[in-house]
Order: C-alpha cells, then structure tokens, then sequence
DNA sequence: AATGTTTCCGCAAATGTTTGCGGAAATGTT
DNA sequence: AACATTTCCGCAAACATTTGCGGAAACATT
C-alpha cells in the first residue's frame, strides 16, 4: 500500500507530540480547541485512519465477530449472516465468517482462528458432531462472548439464540390436526441433529396428546433426493393425506416426488413445511408452512451480543417465535 | 479473555531471550534443536497463539481477504463466497464479508474499513450506481489488490472475474431460435446494472444476426413481483411462446404469473433463464437454463487472487464459460 | 599461541497507538 | 507577592512481535 499517514507523521508535520495528536483525534478535553482543529485538518488533509493492528495491539480487543456456520450456501444462514452483517454495521463491527462444512475438527480450527483474531465475540452453529464439546466451555470460561444459534449445544449455562423448534413442530401438528388429517407422512432431517430431534419430539407429543390414536408414519431423509424417494417408494403401495416436511430441503424433495406422482396439491394430498419463507412461496399453490426466520434470528443474536457486550454476560437462552403462515396447500 | 501465553512469558520460563524464543518457535537455523525442542514443548504447554494483531502490526500484513457485495442473501453471492472462503481457508486465509446494500456510500465505507483492517485484498462485486467510480483506481494505484467479479466498473486496466454474460445471452437466444419460437417477451433486470446492460445486448444482437425479422418485446423488472405483474398484463391482451428471463428473480416472478395465468409448460409458452442452477430446478417442469455459476466464479477469483499475490499482478480479465442446461420447459 | 570460523544466542530498535503521570505556563486567589 | 488552581501538553512505558547486528563461547586452523 502506499504512504499512510501515522500519528508520528501528523506530529512531526504540526510540531507537537504524538500523544497530543492522539488526544487531540479523541477530543480529549486536555487539549485545547485551537490545536484540535489544526490537528485535525491536517489529519483529514492527509486521510489519516488509526493502524487497526496497533490499536487492537494495545486495547487488545478487536472490532471483528466471528461467526461460525457449516455451510454459507443455505437459506437460513445467509439470511441470519445478512441481518447479523446489517447491525453489527451499525455498531462498528465487522464479520469474520467462516464455514466449518459440518465438521467438527474444521470447526474447531475456525475457532481457534477467532481466538487467534481476537474476535471481539463469536456466533457459532455448531457442527452435527461435535468431537470436543468440552471445547466451547473453554471458550465461555475464558471469557469469550459467545453466542449460539440453531443448531446449540447441550451446556446449559451459554447463550443460545434458537428458533422456537419445538413450538413450530407444534404448531405443524396442531394445524394438520386442525384440518382433519389422518393419514400422515412426516419427513424428518438427519436424526442426529438436536434440531431435528427436537422438532419431532414436540411433533410427536402433540399427536400423542392431542390424538393418541393417530400415528404418523416417521421418515428421515438428509437430502430433497431422499426425501423425493422416501415419497415415491410409500406412495406406490399406501396413501397419505398429508406430508409434513422438516424443512426446505426436504419440502424441495417431496414436491418433486407429487410431480412425479401427479398427485394434486392440496385435494390428493395436503403439504405442511417448516421453513424461511422463501421457497414454499415458490410453488404453486404456495406451501403452507411455520416460519422460523433466519433473519429474525439474526437480529436477536447480535442484539443478545451486543448486550453481551454491554455487561450482561449471564447466559441467556433466547427463542425466536414461530407463526403460522398460511398458503394454499392445506 | 483470559491468560494469553506471548513470547515473553515463554522467554522468562526458559530464562532465554523473547528473540530467541521467536526464532526457536520458527525453526531458524540459529537456534539449537535442544532449545528449539524445549522452547516448543512449553509453547505447546502453554497454548501459544501468536498475536495477530503485534504480527500484523510489525509485517504490515493481514491474512484478511475483504469481500463486498451488494446482499449476501442470494443465490449467487452465496456461492461465489461459499467458493472464496473454502480456497481462502486453504490459503490460510479469512474472509470479511461485507454487505454495500447496493448503496454507493457504504460501499466506500466498506472499502475503508477494509484499508484501514489492512487487508490482504479484495473482492468486489460493486453496487449498481458507483458514486466516485476513481476511487476504484485510487486502490489499484495503492497497490491493493483488487478483484472485481460479476458487476464490475468501466475500467481498462483492473481484474475481473465475469461470467461470460454476453456467451450467455447469445447462447439463449439461439436456444430460443433452435426452439422456432416466434412470439418472444423477454424480461430482463435493472436497465442500469452492466450486467443487464451486457445480457441485452448480447441477446438482441443475435436475433438481428439470426433472425432479422423477429424482434423479442424487451421488458425490464426491478423485482419478481414486476416480473410477475409484466406477464400478467400482457398475457392480457396478447399472446407469446416464450418468455426469456434474465435471473432467478425474474424467473420466479414469471413462474406464479404462469401459475395464475393456467399456463401450461412449455405447450402453452416455453421458458428459459440465465441461473446457478438451484431455482429452475425447483419447478415443474424443471426450467431450461443457461448456467452462470457463482461458486466455480468465486473459484477463479481466489484463483486469480492467488496469483495476484503471487506475484502476477497485472490486470486480466476472466470469463466463466456459460454452458445449457436442459430441463423440461422448452 | 594466535588467528579464523562456526555455533548459538541476546540487544535493541522498530511497527503505531494509548494512557498514566508529571510538568511548565497561564490564570486566579489571598 | 506568594500561593493555589487550571489549562495544555510531552515523556515514556506498554502492547507482542520481528530482525539486523553484534558478541561470546566453542571449535578448528595455522
């Protein structure tokens, strides 16, 4: 890069001390206003912007949130990245974002790179595996803000900012209820994520309580290809009224398989999904389905950092609601 | 945080001196390997991190790539920067990530911020209207390095990483006339990004070239919903056989038009769009398309930045090959 | 025994900034 | 005139690291 300015420069131009320079910038009261102006137009004339490292060197705290996800490409997450990105902006933050692909030693690199970076707190998803989950107590002991989102760890004293899984799969239960179904195929995530744990006990509790005769048939697909053939494979010998789906991927899935099958939407078979918005708005009919907001979620967490960053660093366990939004596919 | 190991810290364990810790620690040859051993043992011990910020600060280099596009929330970026970020960490790199909002004066702000965070380069898509587009020079000039990708500015000597908007272009249009499609509506994007600018142009030289006498109606959408609301009005009171959409964005828009409309695809009206491939899948049928792929460009950015690093810093421009995809809709 | 060479390590400066402390000059108070 | 207070500013240390230079010891060469 070329010449920068320093504050040695300023100084030596203006014949006064470094320090003056630095106090004058920072309108510290021991410096008279005549000198603050002189100190600061030459400063502007020679587009002076403070050396970050020197600056982090010396408070030792940085101006960077890690943030953590598997995967960059997902909608949930870029979603809660861009609401996070808008406000830590807006604080004076930027983001350091790196993807641990759902690994857990990457993740774990990713954030040894934040302590590394000296983040001034993390935002992590964590992993399906986690290998060391002893690791983020490390963290928290040490004093590093940390934040959890979605998919969190089993540690109870730590900050987690979810969306309301189990109200959502509550919800989806209460609806398809709701509109009379009987015969239902319920398409799960991977089951070793707390996530889809979580959403299948409450879906399964409010069928028990609600309707203890009637049990949903239980599928677990990691992809829209499993989930397309899940469907395919059960329609060639039974019947569904409803398809209840987990989430986008698997939504994607199961449209392609009614495609395939030719099954009418919502007078063969009726459609329910937990999702982000976007894509149940895609299909004809719109999907029904209980939106939990990656950007929503996204504003909480930063909010619950900043207050983190504030004093509040007791632990807090935050849960984004979830609400029903109706399409045309019930 | 908390107890944080440095040089010095080491040094007084091992009465030796910090400078012959650093050197230990980086197998210089002036070092003993009984020291070097023991030096590293009680550096592993202690957890030893180096200080970024006091590296930093001293080499005057960061391991910090800065990354600015106009959202993260979209299919393109998102890959393009799931593409960076994978390669970056590999070259043992970072990513800032940056939202500009499409609004010129964060833009700057954000290239500011990634000066002042002295980072190693950067990567920029640039918003649609470049208030001060010499400031784009001034960074080159400074020696930064400086990939643009897709939206890029009217400057000569810079380097670019592109999708090949004008290959694509024409590769639709011909797969439009291979089709006999006669009655066109084309809908493109925001007449003043340069990338409409270029995918119009290319477009609408072919037909004069290979059809002379067909003329496609050229319409523009800021949104799907204009896209949507285009199609309906004219569905209106005429007729066409194929809709061309420039992006996702479009294409959506004109997929519930289709929808409400009780078209039929493609024997009532084929369609073909330029993508990353992940919407036209979505639909049924699956959507024709002319792939532009945001992850194997975010590929040859890092690739190209490497080399900038590398050494290799004069400017060069960089086309992704466009290549058909065939689904079900023409 | 004197000189040259190698091996191994430390001194100190430098990077740019922040900040506690102290001090000179100016002003105010008896 | 003597003292106290205020105003304004500089000194120097500190943050953690890197690196040119030099130097002491050990060894090898005449």
């Amino acid at each position: 890069m070329s010449q920068t300015a320093t504050l040695k420069k300023i100084s030596a131009q203006l014949n006064l001390s470094i320090s003056t320079i630095s106090r004058a910038l920072k309108n510290h009261p021991d410096i008279s206003e005549n000198t603050k102006r002189k100190v600061k137009e030459l400063a502007a004339l020679m587009e002076y912007e403070p050396n970050t490292y020197a600056v982090n060197l010396r408070t030792n705290v940085s101006r960077i949130f890690g943030l953590i996800v598997p995967v960059i490409s997902n909608l949930f997450y870029e979603s809660f990245i861009s609401a996070v990105e808008e406000d830590a902006r807006k604080l004076g933050y930027s983001l350091m974002i790196l993807q641990s692909g759902n690994d857990s030693i990457t993740e774990i690199e990713n954030l040894k790179l934040c302590k590394q970076t000296r983040v001034a707190g993390i935002f992590i998803c964590i992993s399906t595996h986690p290998a060391h989950p002893e690791i983020y107590q490390r963290y928290i002991e040490a004093g590093m803000p940390l934040i959890f989102f979605d998919n969190v760890p089993d540690i109870d004293s730590c900050n987690k900012v979810c969306p309301a899984d189990e109200e959502a799969a509550t919800i989806a239960a209460v609806t398809i209820l709701k509109y009379n179904k009987k015969k239902i195929l319920a398409i799960f995530g991977n089951d070793e994520l707390s996530i889809t744990r979580k959403r299948m006990a409450a879906f399964l509790k409010t069928f028990e309580k609600e309707a203890p005769k009637l049990t949903p048939l239980i599928k677990h697909a990691d992809s829209s290809l499993q989930a397309r053939q899940i469907v395919k494979e059960f329609f060639a010998s039974k019947k569904a009224d409803h398809i209840f789906c987990m989430s986008d991927e698997i939504l994607i899935g199961v449209m392609q398989a009614t495609y395939e099958l030719g099954l009418k939407i919502p007078t063969d078979v009726s459609i329910l999904t937990i999702s982000n918005g976007f894509i149940p708005g895609l299909f004809n009919p719109s999907i029904t389905y209980v939106e939990t907001s990656g950007y929503k979620l996204g504003k909480l967490a930063i909010k619950r950092m900043a207050d983190h960053l504030n004093g509040q660093t007791m632990s807090q366990v935050i849960i984004q609601p979830s609400i029903l939004v109706e399409g045309a596919s019930m």
